[in-house]
DNA sequence: TGTCCGATTGGT
DNA sequence: CCAATCGGACAG
């Protein structure tokens, strides 16, 4: 469907450091334009990888494979990688050609379309806890925005219908900083504060 | 080819 | 706390 307003944040966001680029991802808006309906979600939560340094990275020590090929390419993309067998989690590539950063997306607010995400998460629309379930969550949110590995995997999110649209400012004091989720196998990596939050957001992963 | 394990989630 | 579930990474 057409659009009225948003725009995509041009590939030039995307050709920074990790820790740059999840910060300010921090209060823009995920838009997939979908032919089951449209969706869309303010960041509220996101991570920084740093390949070939960060050992909690897929790219770490260089890691060159099908899998990660996505990240050694230009900036502005979409790494998508499936965990535990069961979910899809959606990264945006940074940096640039051949350094292999990327940014996985956590948590969104819901905004447009939370009947579809309903949906597709298998939840009621109308139960009062259902909206908090939606997108809290890096394998919940790419359920509920229609976002998978055979669809997405390598997209152009600077000229295709899934994009990040410009949204909230976030000020720095509303900025959390902690370490990241589940990378316990990460060595020195494991306890930096490479997780970015909207500060009190109700709309985080895990309760 | 065989084995190990995960950038998670939801139920016990 | 724990099972679900399977592709990727790596050893042999």
């Amino acid at each position: 469907m057409s659009e009225n307003g948003n725009h995509r944040i041009p590939r030039q966001f995307f050709a920074r450091n990790a820790l740059a680029v999840a910060r300010d991802l921090l209060g823009t808006v995920l838009v997939h334009e979908s032919p089951e309906g449209h969706t869309s979600g303010t960041v509220v939560e996101a991570e920084a990888y740093r390949g070939p340094d960060d050992q909690a990275a897929h790219s770490f020590g260089g890691r060159r494979t099908a899998r990660t090929e996505v990240m050694f390419g230009p900036p502005g993309h979409a790494y998508i990688y499936l965990i535990y067998g069961m979910y899809d989690c959606f990264n945006v590539v940074v940096r640039s050609e051949g350094l292999p950063e990327a940014v996985l997306v956590r948590a969104l607010k819901p905004m447009e379309g939370q009947a579809l995400m309903a949906a597709r998460r298998g939840l009621d629309p109308a139960a009062p806890r259902t909206a908090r379930q939606l997108c809290s969550g890096p394998g919940k949110l790419t359920i509920a925005m229609g976002i998978n590995r055979a669809m997405h995997y390598g997209a152009d999110l600077c000229t295709g219908s899934l994009y990040f649209a410009p949204g909230d400012t976030i000020d720095d004091t509303d900025v959390g900083a902690t370490p990241r989720i589940n990378v316990d196998y990460a060595g020195q990596w494991r306890d930096l504060p490479w997780r970015f939050v909207v500060r009190d957001s109700p709309w985080l992963s895990r309760r």
